[in-house]
DNA sequence: GCCAACGTTGGC
DNA sequence: GCCAACGTTGGC
């Protein structure tokens, strides 16, 4: 059982938006680390914190977690799409993505809450420049940020 | 809106 | 294969 941080910009796609739906494919990934760590690394039933990015409030605004391997973007055969790429077939897909199944919304922890705890102080996300859509959470790191939730893992 | 950080592109 | 230029991300 691996864990993970994903973000999410709450105005395309929030902890709101995944409670009504359950489910979401998480389609749109353009970054080739961030592809491999759902095409190779992620099983089903993996941990998620959902992150809200580029808000007000950027912080953890829920737990998910990991529902299906990963598959073809369909998004990347479609030229009328945003994220279509030409260089991308079905016989030879380039992005892969998984779907991903509401747990919780909990309460936000702001990443500035979030940086002032030494125990979360190796995140990847805290660090400076970090872009990475999707980062692995180390288990101590899970645990703590759950108990800090106030949520049962 | 600014800007730091980082990934990608393309010329050589 | 190097590396400068450019584009994007995302916090502030």
């Amino acid at each position: 059982m691996r864990y993970w941080l994903m973000k999410s910009e709450p105005t395309e796609y929030g902890i709101d938006d995944l409670a009504r739906d359950g489910h979401v494919a998480w389609f749109g990934v353009r970054n080739y680390q961030a592809r491999n760590f759902m095409r190779d690394e992620m099983r089903v039933g993996d941990g998620v914190l959902f992150y809200h990015s580029s808000c007000p409030e950027p912080g953890i605004a829920g737990v998910a977690e990991v529902a299906t391997p990963a598959y073809p973007d369909a998004t990347q055969f479609d030229p009328m799409n945003k994220y279509y790429d030409p260089k991308a077939t079905p016989d030879k897909p380039r992005w892969f993505h998984v779907d991903v199944r509401f747990r919780y919304k909990t309460r936000l922890m702001p990443l500035a809450e979030m940086r002032t705890y030494p125990e979360l102080a190796n995140m990847r996300i805290l660090a400076r420049g970090n872009r990475l859509s999707i980062t692995p959470v180390a288990p101590d790191e899970w645990r703590f940020i759950l108990a800090k939730l106030g949520v049962k893992d």
